[in-house]
DNA sequence: ATTTCCATCGAACGTTAGTTAGAAAACCAT
DNA sequence: ATGGTTTTCTAACTAACGTTCGATGGAAAT
């Protein structure tokens, strides 16, 4: 049976992963180290095994919970919007919701959106389901909408999700907070995507003659 | 002075660069190592050293080539077209070509973009330069086009060259060769680039009153 | 004050990393 | 074939890695 644990663990917990994710999302997978988790949590290397088992259990850790935070991030602003809300009115809210969570929620995020291409792929499953999860989200949001006409029905929906979620994920290399707020950000991006940047009536003619 | 070199040391050098190159895009950076590149490339761990002098040497050189790689190619295929080419040809030009270096043309372009947000800062520097050229290629052919009415007015430039590489960027996590040549994602992405999602006439509205 | 148990330390183990150097092999012009 | 160069191998070194474990501190309970 799993020891009683005390009031303290949870908290060294806590900065353990804490420090993981924070080197994590700047240093990469390969080079974190459990001696620099341990200074950045100000304790000792050998210490953390009284909290983890191993290093990929932290790492596994810090991954799914980074997942989490987005999905959850983005399906509760879903849920609060009211019942009559527009198809892009809800894609509005997921934009901003997975920004939000993105940048100002923290290493959790980043980290996990950093470091999952180059992790072994034996936890990379580990965290899979959720991930599925969340792209289902959107791809059953970008379908709905389409079905009711608010996106042009010529589009790919799957390419459309993975182009704008791309577009998205990569603010975390270079996002910068002092520069502008993220809700700035997350209106401009909609904004484009909805209108798109050549203006209206403008002549959109491409390579084919 | 640098020793006189034969034939067969350019070929491999060639191959331990290819190897890194492998490593590094599939691996990250601190998960690439020395005996494992010296496998890849059919040699021993130790003669590397013959041909470079640090490890950092060889993730340098790959970086450095992954960047001017996509770097050429976008400057090349934009000083290809016809002196007459409208701004939004020239922008299609350089998403296609983008991409292309990106998704085909190798290991270099892939491990460069994945692996330079967590290289040590010491040598992210050595291909800064080239950084910057390249994004100064887009961001003046953007403002460019922003001048003469090819794209909104009401767009910040910056923002949409940060949005746009970045969903280019992505394509390397999820793009499958199998499934979709890499024109039919850059002729869909220009597509909704400049039309945006929405259709013609619909309504954009947002979320204030 | 003593006991108890949670949490941490400190030092070590085996492994693997990058790196080095001298021997050995492969190559090439004569 | 032979000599000198160019290239590779082999074997080792040091440092750092993840990990283990007995000793140790400190707070709460008795």
């Amino acid at each position: 049976m799993p020891p009683r644990r005390g009031r303290k663990s949870e908290l060294s917990r806590e900065q353990i992963l804490d420090a993981a994710a924070r080197m994590l999302r700047r240093q990469g997978y390969g080079n974190t180290t459990l001696r620099g988790i341990a200074e950045v949590a100000g304790i000792q290397a050998g210490s953390i095994y009284y909290h983890f088992a191993s290093k990929d259990e932290i790492m596994d850790a810090v991954l799914e919970r980074g997942v989490r935070a987005v999905y959850e991030a983005v399906r509760d602003q879903l849920d609060a919007l009211p019942r009559d809300a527009g198809h892009l009115r809800r894609i509005e809210a997921a934009v901003g919701a997975h920004l939000e969570a993105l940048l100002n929620h923290g290493d959790y995020t980043s980290a996990s959106i950093r470091t999952y291409g180059e992790v072994p792929q034996a936890f990379q499953q580990k965290s899979l389901a959720l991930r599925e999860a969340y792209t289902a989200l959107w791809q059953e949001m970008l379908a709905a909408a389409q079905a009711d006409g608010a996106i042009r029905d010529d589009l790919d929906p799957g390419l459309l999700r993975a182009l704008l979620l791309g577009s998205l994920n990569w603010t975390v290399e270079w996002y910068d907070p002092s520069q502008q707020p993220v809700q700035d950000i997350a209106a401009q991006a909609v904004d484009m995507l909805f209108r798109g940047v050549v203006p209206e009536g403008g002549n959109c003619e491409r390579s084919q003659p």
